[in-house]
DNA sequence: CTTGTATATTCGAAAAACCATATATAATAT
DNA sequence: ATATTATATATGGTTTTTCGAATATACAAG
């Protein structure tokens, strides 16, 4: 993966803050990053398909939610990047992770599956 | 430094080339990196203004030459994530440096300076 | 089968980023 | 002083990115 189109895909703000959602959790589904964010629906899914496309994130369909999660076939340097930014820029996603903490009804991940 | 801003000074490819050759010589002027990157002067001077002015570079003017160099005072995991990713896409930069190479009459640093 | 919920995609417009060209400044050399 | 070299900036146009709104799909529940 070209470093460049790598850096494009963190440079905006709604998806550097649902990568390091997503890094920090494991794993989320569109509406916990739709209501982490207090984005409109469509905007999320949209950043989510292109980060899909560039193979930064992996997504997985259980009953109606899908979740996405870090693709774990990344480069180690890009793995290290996000790992690193994540860590040091908590308060940058303090209020992310309230919203998502706040938020009822979430949905359950299969204890087990397959 | 606002993480989104310091990843949308990456997400270009004369930005990301030049800040990864200063990144590997420590510091270059602008005629070199025009040279390197084989792009017009106007074009490497404008991005690294920008660069300079979002503090990821300094620079310093040596006769009719400035130099730049990355900001020591990067926060940590920024300059990390320089590092980090020159190290791990030398391929990406090879042509730059070889272009480097070639360039004759490369102006000479002060040996010792003040 | 209909309704509701979760997610994805399309489309046209608005905003942001980028570029080439021309020009300005500043230092050096003749 | 004049010419040359290195660098910076301004201008106007083009391309790219982002967005909201509308619509589509897919599945689950009743």
């Amino acid at each position: 993966m070209n470093p460049v189109q790598f850096y494009k895909c963190l440079a905006d703000e709604t998806r550097l803050r649902c990568l390091m959602l997503i890094e920090s959790e494991e794993e989320l589904c569109v509406c916990e990053l739709t209501e982490a964010l207090n984005e409109s629906q469509p905007k999320i899914s949209r950043h989510l398909a292109q980060l899909r496309q560039c193979e930064l994130l992996l997504d997985r369909k259980q009953g109606q939610w899908v979740y996405y999660r870090i693709n774990p076939a990344l480069h180690d340097w890009a793995k290290s990047v996000l790992t690193l930014t994540s860590d040091a820029n908590k308060a940058f996603l303090k209020e992310n992770l309230a919203n998502l903490a706040r938020m009822g009804d979430r949905p359950n991940r299969a204890a087990s599956c397959c």
